[in-house]
DNA sequence: ATGAAAGCGCTAACAA
DNA sequence: TTGTTAGCGCTTTCAT
């Protein structure tokens, strides 16, 4: 035989555009216009090249497109976690713009891992994404400075960088929390719970400070047995939900400080009633759950969606060559009173 | 200069390994060695290589790699939406087997078009992933034969393939369905309503198919106005249930034949019930929905992460090199009586 | 309108 | 232990 070294690759058996110009009889050349839709071909010849490529049922191999061209028309999507409807929402919103741009969307769930979080976001850039859209999970996005000096465009979403300077697309959790708080205030409320994930994720630090000012602006005191700030998995919510209900003094009112939470507490709260003991509580939830409507759950909504495409927009403004410096977008909430935020609390 | 041809992508500015080996003075190969982990590089030597990287902020090509090396430890899915809860939790419980296996997960979205199906699915195999599991939108997988040709593992999720024998991971609608009808006539309903998407897609079909059977068990007809498939918009779904309970013979009880379907038969009935109009209808939804159980709503469960990871699975054995002839593994369902479902029908 | 040659950044094979 | 060479499948450049 003639080669010198075979080496195996050729991805199953696919067939290359070489084998496809030598069945049609043409140069390689000619092939790659067929498939690109270059013009400067015949239609007699495209005719042949076609029927070579049914045939053996070609398809252009794009990683050594990529190789070759430098651009992926890949976009990367880091979130927290696919299975969780708010995450998903927005990672829709950003498939959608993405697919508007021709591009693929890659996305990937962080599990609320730092760790992860840096992983995922490297695997993309090593695989050349054009760009990147992170909702962080850590605090600390230094690890992205070499890649976004190297050119990856970078926005990131829900959260604000740690110790970078870059775009970013937030809800505005302050001002959603405070007017939530406000609402329950207004009701009639003296003593709030607030119900929160930990206070070392961006988002959490907002809502329990748009709590605080809320209170504060009422010239309401916060007790510490008040505020429940950590993990919020169903039995630390629940447990710190029976607490502050059950002190000598309870709390007349909820807030929750993410849709995880407002979940756990409609459980917790419902089971209350449906046992016939203790007052009604009101409640109001940071963040959308499904059916709450039907149920008839106060919430401060935002719009994943929303955030999701505005990102992305950005995202592809700057890869389109924009190169204003970064800018922080803050995204509306709305109140949505249905219910359970307008329950007053029992006559002292 | 001594180059002929000076052609430009180099990815905004990255360097490459040849830069790297000319910085830390070593050949191409040992930092290829170094990057990769493999044995056989001096502590020294291996310092001086890591120094030139970090310095220069390289990160291998894994556009160039994957050339190369003929696999690209990537597996794509096609999934419907990934804003839908049920497909988000499918889609996570992939990732999370992806991941064991050390495999990036490329999802998307369908949005239940046919053509986007085959669109994503193609572009996919462009991008040479390795496996490809499919929510199936279309009804004609042959366009995808010359890729499975070619060796890309297929497995089809949810939905079978439609013309094409391939592996198929499906939740079990007929015997669900059934199972919630009949849990319906034993409570004593005699007229029941079925309320699902457009028959030509299996699931659906599968689940009108269930709801037939537990009729005819019970040796009960079905009036053709008693059952409504077709899409699953809030506006049809709504006008289907309002026309079947204001017959001169209304229905008692409906079967939801998917969680959209379910969602809004609960805000109509919870209308109706608000309102004081008409007497209480009886509900089972297939599929669950959130905070389902606070609301009481009896489902018959799907379990779509267990779906998601036995599809993973099965994908992971064939790149693994099994060989085995295509199988369809079915994954039960469960009836959850929470009280919606177990409402008597009123005094005749 | 068509094709030959070079090379994208990496890894496999082999030599030193 | 380390380096050199060839080539993965494609696009770019330039010649015909």
């Amino acid at each position: 035989m003639a080669e010198t070294t075979r080496t195996e690759p050729r991805y199953g058996n696919r067939p290359t555009m070489k084998e496809v110009a030598a069945r049609a009889g043409v140069g390689l050349k000619t092939v790659s216009r067929v498939v690109n839709g270059e013009p400067g071909v015949t239609a007699g010849t495209e005719r042949r090249v076609r029927e070579a490529i049914d045939a053996l049922g070609f398809r252009r191999n794009d990683s050594a497109r990529v190789l070759r061209k430098g651009r992926t028309a890949t976009v990367g999507l880091v979130l927290e976690d696919l299975a969780d409807p708010f995450y998903g929402q927005l990672g829709r919103a950003v498939e959608e713009v993405a697919r508007a741009h021709g591009t693929l969307l890659i996305n990937g769930s962080s599990a609320a891992d730092p760790g992860r979080e840096q992983e995922l976001a490297l695997t993309l850039c090593a695989r050349r994404v054009d760009g990147l859209i992170v909702i962080p999970a850590g605090d600390d996005h230094r690890y992205l400075e070499p890649e976004i000096r190297a050119g990856v465009a970078t926005v990131f979403a829900d959260r604000p960088a740690g110790f970078i300077d870059a775009d970013a697309v937030l809800s505005d959790g302050f001002g959603g929390a405070r007017e939530g708080v406000a609402h329950l205030i207004a009701h009639g409320h003296r003593r709030i719970g607030f119900v929160g994930d930990r206070p070392r994720i961006h988002t959490a630090a907002e809502r329990l400070r748009g709590y605080r000012a809320a209170m504060a602006d009422a010239g309401l005191p916060v007790d510490g047995r008040w505020v429940a700030s950590g993990p919020t998995d169903p039995a630390r919510v629940a447990a710190a939900i029976a607490g502050m209900l059950s002190a000598p003094e309870p709390v007349t009112a909820l807030f929750a400080g993410n849709n995880r939470v407002t979940v756990t507490a409609v459980r917790v709260l419902a089971g209350r009633t449906a046992g016939g003991r203790g007052p009604t509580v009101a409640l109001v939830g940071f963040d959308e759950v499904e059916l709450g409507d039907v149920l008839g759950v106060t919430v401060v909504a935002q719009d994943p969606a929303a955030l999701g495409r505005t990102a992305a927009e950005r995202l592809f403004r700057r890869l389109g060559g924009a190169a204003e410096p970064p800018r922080r977008v803050v995204i509306g909430t709305r109140l949505l009173a249905r219910g359970s935020g307008e329950v007053p609390p029992p006559p002292a």
